[in-house]
DNA sequence: GGCTAACGTGAAAACGTTTTCCACCGGCCG
DNA sequence: CGGCCGGTGGAAAACGTTTTCACGTTAGCC
């Protein structure tokens, strides 16, 4: 069934059956009723490769993400298939476990499948061959968490989000807090994460952070417990994301400690899971479906006006602090500061600005 | 960059360059050299569009799944993705919210696009007009998690799971076994299991079981508590799936119970996340990765013979039951019998057929 | 020494669209 | 009355592949 039997039927060229579907306005009424009766007689639809084929329009748009096995980018992905469903775009989802090899080959990949736009999280903004390979294509993407000054990203201010959450923390009274995170040479938002820890560990007056990087999970359990089982064990731990928030709590918990009240845990994404958990995960919020709904929206407007989205198009969406039920005060024997009068969510302070140049590899 | 740049570098025909590409026997070892090298240079990669369009093959598989922000359904799709890709496919993934139109009007699309197979879950296997559909346009498909026996499945046999895991709360001395389900009616993986269910009461020679059907997220909590408080509460309940017993958990310590030592719950589906809970998770593990390789296996071997694949195709993967924390012996004040020496993990034990006409609203 | 087979390569057609001319036909204006 | 214009529709080229067919060369065989 292609644009031939139609014409063929309705006795015109294929001209004019392609016209109907692409400028209706341009075809009189009647011939236009007579194509449309023998297509859908017929059953006909248009062909999509060929349509790719001639016009470089495929409506599809790739997805780059690092895993889908952490929900937070199985909440994103959600968000971006039902916006992507509602404005008539096909997604392609490929997943790269934050490999830079994947990444690279996911790119190419797509870019030869002709799509019309990407999103992507990668490891790192700054420093990405892809990205770079991406604008030498002139293709029109949108990055999604990451934050950089000069790529058009959808994103949460991770950094100034960790900052208050030390300040939070510290209100309860908390002065030894610790920072559990993975690699940090796998992630830009992880070292941004970080950089807001020290920062509300500098602005409380206290001395640098201590960091226990996790790279395997199986290690994570032996470090963690390790470092609890010390006398100066910390009183609360930060951490970089809400999967690892889950596991330290689980770690706590076989080393003997009771969560919140031995030691209060925070973790940052809001997974949609960890409101159900009990305690209920005290973490940053981040609206992980809209992220993906924004940056599709973005990406479609900008084809719209048949331009690359800019950085001038980036979107800082606001997160909040859900302070849910595994951070409490610090136990007594540390001196305490009185608590914040707060209604169970507090807004964030104001986003600074992403950091232009981060590069890994360079942490204050 | 089309095999035309690239030819023209070899100094050779865009015949030989195509070939290098897709019978790279069928040409000298230097030709075919200086081919790759000119590609190389070039970075060409053949045009999707082209391709599929001469040859009617998109190397795109679809995916229709209920929702993404189940955990199991993205372990799943991150199987699917990652033996997709290996295998050189691409995948288009499209959520339907369990809703009949929404399976119909996705499987319109992916048809318009000429995908070379489909993987679905669809709400019900029995009466689906969409699955129908497919048959009728000889489309290629296979059905993950669903259980039938007229369309190619891969799956686990919740129905004997539950049978074993009511058998398995009874050696722990449990009586009062109540099982908790979303809506029976939206999905026959939900009717299966409850088969199951009340199954493994009537070989315990207990009475039928106890369904508390959860529609709604905001009435769960609420219908639960208000049984739990009654005196005859039940002292084990069992969960349709894990989001479902993640959720009853804390109910049920809302309620003021103590999970397991006053109530005991088990769930099934294996998510990751359960495994690092606290209480761990009592479930019944899904393989939901290797369903959805599984998949793509079986859809691209029966592309490679040029078929549909059929029921006989159909798998059954083994499931096992993870004991976890989160159930333990019924309290004392009822009668128990002894506890069965395990290792932590059982075997399921062998399958029954999948059943053969479940029909919606017949309920045993 | 001729015939066949096998091998390596190229020319050209085809896949199903969109789009750029271009032609035709009234009608209208000057 | 002649030229022009707006509305309508067709012919043909182009998008980038794969594939069929044919051709020339070399090798093997009787």
């Amino acid at each position: 069934m292609s644009i031939h039997t139609v014409a063929a039927h309705a006795g015109v060229s294929i001209t004019t059956v392609s016209r109907v579907f692409n400028r209706p306005d341009r075809v009189a009424v009647d011939t236009r009723e007579r194509v449309l009766r023998a297509a859908r007689k017929l059953g006909f639809t248009p062909n999509a490769s060929a349509r790719t084929l001639r016009t470089h329009k495929s409506r599809i748009l790739g997805v780059v993400l690092p895993t889908l096995l952490n929900p937070v980018f199985a909440e994103c992905l959600d968000g971006i298939a039902e916006a992507a469903d509602t404005a008539g775009y096909a997604i392609v989802p490929l997943v790269t476990d934050y490999e830079l090899t994947r990444e690279a080959s996911a790119i190419e990949r797509l870019l030869a499948r002709d799509v019309d736009g990407l999103i992507l999280t990668v490891a790192n903004a700054s420093r990405s061959p892809s990205l770079s390979r991406l604008q030498r294509a002139g293709a029109r993407y949108v990055l999604a968490y990451n934050r950089h000054s000069r790529h058009p990203c959808v994103s949460v201010d991770g950094e100034t989000a960790f900052t208050a959450v030390v300040a939070w923390l510290v209100s309860l009274g908390h002065r030894r807090i610790v920072m559990a995170s993975g690699t940090l040479a796998a992630s830009d938002r992880a070292r941004q994460r970080h950089r807001g820890f020290q920062a509300g560990m500098r602005q409380a007056g206290l001395p640098p952070g201590e960091l226990i990087e996790m790279p395997f999970v199986q290690s994570a359990a032996d470090r963690l417990s390790e470092r609890l089982a010390r006398a100066d064990r910390p009183t609360a731990l930060v951490c970089s994301n809400d999967l690892l928030a889950v596991r330290c709590i689980r770690a706590a918990r076989l080393a003997g400690l009771e969560v919140p009240r031995q030691l209060s845990v925070v973790g940052i994404d809001g997974i949609a899971i960890g409101e159900d958990l009990t305690p209920q995960l005290s973490t940053v919020v981040q609206p992980n479906r809209e992220i993906g709904r924004r940056c599709v929206e973005m990406l479609i407007a900008a084809l719209a006006r048949d331009a690359a989205p800019t950085q001038a198009d980036s979107l800082s969406l606001p997160a909040f602090l859900r302070e849910g039920e595994s951070c409490t005060r610090a136990p007594a024997r540390v001196a305490t500061a009185p608590r914040q009068p707060t209604a169970g969510q507090r807004p964030m302070p104001a986003a600074t600005p992403p950091h232009p140049t981060d590069t890994r590899g360079k942490r204050r």
